[in-house]
RNA sequence: GCCGGGUUGGCGGAACGGCAUACGCGAUGAGCUCAAACCUCAUUGCCCGAAAGGGCUUGUGGGUUCGAAUCCCACACCCGGCACCA
């Protein structure tokens, strides 16, 4: 396999007629000018346009990868436009270098989770450069820096006194394999989103963020990002957080057993209050404290038995949404409020502990749940929705209500919305119910039983209970623990650190224990573009006043994965700091651009496959403008790209040509433009023109696509055309180098430099476009009968409608498509279009 | 089941309601070469035809329109998310 030219061997690969460069001493050549150069460091001097151009910062796991590269290529040409166009850019560059890989490696060498990291982050901040995104290094930051943390544990303390963390026991995802706790978030399908491992429950004293409280907001502000979010993304969060409206209704307890724990009447949540005449049994989650508290003394050994075989069954298991449906009487009847039917209380599977009351009333005709349960226990079923002629199952279409009716209130003859609004008028009449919202989202559990990670700064004194760190003595830093102490034991490796674990009450100078939980990763990233702003400020988390000029960032680049965790975190922070008073938005990222994966054969790079394909390796081949170029051309940003469909030696080989323009070009730097090919200028006003549109509208493969064209008309100018000395060639070709530098920078700042200009072609300014120049003088005319092409003419772009017309109805083609027929009609949309209606 | 997105040549993909298949990959032929690779040029949606030319074609079926890949309705299939969520 030939490959190009890389050092000396280019001789032996690459013939002398057809000239190319050198890739690796280009890219070593212009790494160290550029480095001098410091070309993006954002001025914010107030005297140009700001631009906040984000990228979602990586987690520093050994070198960059396939996947890196595409969101950096696609990402840049946006950072590198907005150069061109002559704003001040921020284009920030930083690490999330908290997290359980550095803690396991760590643990197997021996040492602090520090090192490994940040030999990490050397390595992928090395490859950065190489890669020649237009970085502003001097705001680099580590979320696992001291002077991160600090702000992180800063903000967990504005958050607790604010009400919005708290601490509750309750049982909680539990990963055996990591030996930590996950917020719901990070389980997917019942397995840990990081290991694979099945989640089991446990009952843990934990840290939460109370973001339920924004649930309505979370979704209310997303209709500012329509439109400039990706809609699956919107979506998703629109299914995570899961409003649903209906109302509670409660139910009063009867039945043979007055146990002091007993409660008297017990609430449900229900989407269709209207279906309420309709309930005949009542069913709660057989795992909930409830069904413990409602069973009889009688019903007990057979509950008891029940609740051990539901134990045993996994989350997995209950994910199968078709095992029938099982349960056990529980002894106690509920009264409908409505009725003052006694409906006997099961203990089922099929109702969720942990999602509204975790009780239902179960109204069998209109639940095709309820009606399953009712079908295997032999229960009622009442209609009270009529449904269509011969309906076996349960009906949960529109209709009239029937058999909804009691002394005081009638729903009969009432449609589904109607009859809501009627019966939970009456509820909340009778105080036995009132309308009500749902949300499927918990609160974000963000305690972990790990080292790698923020300190939560409380001391818990058994005088004082929880006290937090004072402020200044903030950060609490993590001490220097490595291997074997770092191994996962159930309980954080910090609270075995007894030297660091031990400390004075802040409050009442007495023994007391630190908190010896982390804080989840995520809390880590969800503020980390704020502090981008002024990365070494310490006097807060960021400077308000620099967060003013440089948010929301105007883009954010990064990859669906985060659709639901980063990016809604990042929201509810977002609106808290809002609500603090420290910012004026209530959302941070203004317009997302979700790239799609790098695939191999159209599955996903994995070990096991063994289809992975190595960046590095492709970039010593191809050399990093033809992998950058690959990746932008391959498709729409937002498609996979797969790797076996795409070419790197075709990119290589059309940036060689482009480049080979460069050495054509005889007209002298800043020569008159203006008397220059006429054709070839206009190809290159319009290209310049259509490409900023297909940047803004982040089609970025079509924007390679017209700079291939225009490249291969100047191609054709230079070899049959207006000659290489003409100096629309010379325009046409710095045009190329500067719409190249987005995609290829080291590519077009050879161009740049062989045309004659000093470096950098990055900050050359984008191309003036001629308005004249984009009025063509000739158009072509497409000619219609019946809607089918049968003739084009060149018509001057000016042309009346009835000189078109006439022009159309004397083509040879057409008085022939014609022959025999009645011109019925013609539509002429000069100067571009004739439809001749005949028959 | 609910929600979101999609379906265009051999492949990746272009296309303000008006020339479907831009750009590229691959393929075929030719030039260069002792030869091959590289490079250059040409051809390349499908069908009929020697050619001129003609017919067909954007998942399927309808509709709107002078005109539909594009707008509307129904259906099929693919991808993604949520899911015994009451």
């Amino acid at each position: 396999m030939a490959g190009p030219p890389t050092g000396n061997a280019s001789v032996r690969l690459w013939p002398v007629e057809r000239e190319t460069y050198d890739i690796v001493a280009t890219q070593d050549k212009w790494r160290s000018v550029w480095d001098e150069l410091d070309l993006f460091r954002a001025a914010d001097d107030g005297t140009r346009e700001r631009r906040y151009a984000l990228t979602m910062f990586p987690y520093p796991s050994g070198d960059l990868h396939m996947g890196h590269a595409e969101v950096m290529a696609l990402h840049d040409v946006i950072a590198r436009y907005w150069w061109q166009r002559g704003y001040d850019v921020m284009n920030p560059i930083g690490w999330d270098s908290f997290g359980l890989p550095a803690e396991n490696a760590a643990i197997r060498n021996n040492e602090n989770p520090a090192v490994y990291t940040y030999a990490n982050i050397e390595t992928q901040a090395e490859s950065f450069r190489r890669y020649a995104i237009s970085f502003d290094w001097s705001r680099r930051l580590h979320t696992s820096d001291p002077e991160y943390y600090h702000w992180t544990q800063w903000l967990f303390l504005k958050f607790r006194e604010r009400g919005l963390a708290y601490r509750k026991y309750s049982p909680v995802n539990w990963c055996p394999n990591d030996q930590t706790v996950l917020a719901n978030e990070q389980v997917v399908g019942g397995m840990c989103e990081r290991c694979g491992a099945e989640v089991t429950k446990r009952e843990l004293s934990q840290w939460y963020f109370k973001v339920t409280e924004y649930a309505q907001r979370l979704l209310d502000d997303m209709a500012a990002l329509e439109g400039s979010w990706p809609d699956r993304v919107l979506a998703m969060q629109r299914n995570w957080i899961g409003r649903s409206e209906g109302a509670h209704v409660d139910f009063v307890i009867t039945g043979a057993d007055q146990k002091p724990d007993r409660p008297e009447s017990v609430t449900v949540f229900t989407t269709r209050p209207d279906t309420l005449f309709g309930a005949t049994f009542f069913v709660v989650a057989a795992d909930a404290k409830l069904a413990d508290h409602l069973v009889s003394d009688e019903q007990r050994p057979a509950f008891e038995a029940y609740l051990t075989e539901v134990r045993k069954a996994s989350d997995i298991d209950r994910l199968a949404t078709d095992r029938p449906k099982t349960g056990v009487f529980l002894g106690a009847y509920a009264v409908n409020p409505v009725n003052g039917a006694q409906l006997p209380v099961y203990a089922a599977d099929y109702v969720l502990a942990d999602y509204g009351t975790g009780a239902i009333m179960a109204v069998p005709a209109q639940d095709q749940r309820d009606y399953d349960f009712a079908q295997a226990f032999g229960l009622d079923i009442v209609r009270t929705v009529q449904p269509p002629a011969d309906w076996e199952e349960a009906y949960t279409g529109n209709g009239p209500a029937i058999n909804s009716a009691n002394d005081e209130v009638s729903l009969n003859g009432l449609d589904v919305d109607q009859a809501k609004n009627r019966i939970i008028e009456w509820l909340e009449r009778k105080s036995a119910g009132r309308g009500t919202v749902n949300f499927r989202l918990r609160d974000w559990l963000l305690s972990r039983q790990r080292f790698w990670g923020a300190p939560i700064p409380i001391v818990h004194c058994e005088t004082c209970g929880e006290v937090p760190v004072p402020e200044d003595h903030l950060p609490v830093e993590l001490p220097d623990l490595r291997g074997a102490d770092l191994k996962p034991k159930g309980t954080s490796p910090l609270a075995a650190a007894e030297d660091w674990v031990n400390v004075d009450c802040p409050q009442c100078g007495r023994a007391a224990l630190r908190d010896s939980d982390t804080m989840d990763t995520f809390v880590d990233s969800s503020w980390y573009f704020l502090r981008y702003c002024s990365p070494n400020y310490s006097e807060g988390p960021f400077d308000v006043e620099a967060v003013r000029r440089w948010m929301p960032a105007e883009q954010y680049v990064g990859g669906v994965e985060h659709a639901i965790l980063h990016l809604l975190y990042s929201r509810f922070f977002t609106k808290v700091l809002h609500d603090m008073g420290l910012i004026d938005f209530v959302e941070p990222f203004t317009a997302l651009l979700n790239q799609g994966q790098v695939i191999n054969g159209g599955k996903a790079m994995s070990k096991s496959l063994g289809n992975g394909v190595n960046l590095g390796e492709m970039l010593d081949q191809y050399g990093v403008d033809a992998i950058r170029l690959t990746m932008v051309f391959a498709g729409p940003p937002e498609d996979d790209i797969d790797w076996a469909d795409v070419s790197p030696g075709g990119s290589l080989k059309f940036l060689q040509r482009a480049w080979r323009l460069s050495g054509d070009v005889t007209s002298a730097p800043g020569a008159d433009v203006a008397e220059g090919d006429l054709k070839l200028r206009k190809a290159t006003h319009r290209t310049v023109h259509e490409a900023a549109q297909l940047i803004e509208s982040h089609r970025f493969n079509v924007l390679v696509a017209k700079i291939m064209e225009l490249v291969n008309t100047t191609r054709k100018a230079i070899d049959s055309g207006c000659g290489a000395g003409d100096t629309a060639v010379r325009e046409a070709t710095e045009t190329v180098a500067v719409l190249l530098s987005l995609v290829a920078p080291y590519t077009a700042e050879e161009m740049w430099a062989r045309l004659g200009h000093p470096p950098s072609v990055a900050k050359a300014g984008w191309p003036a476009v001629d308005e004249s120049l984009l009025v063509e003088d000739e158009v072509t005319a497409i000619v219609q009968v019946q809607g089918k092409l049968r003739a084009k003419l060149q018509v001057p772009p000016d042309i009346s409608a009835a000189d078109l017309e006439a022009a159309a109805l004397a083509d040879e083609a057409i008085v022939r498509a014609l022959e025999g027929k009645t011109v019925r009609k013609v539509i002429v949309r000069e100067p571009t279009l004739v439809n001749v209606v005949a028959g």
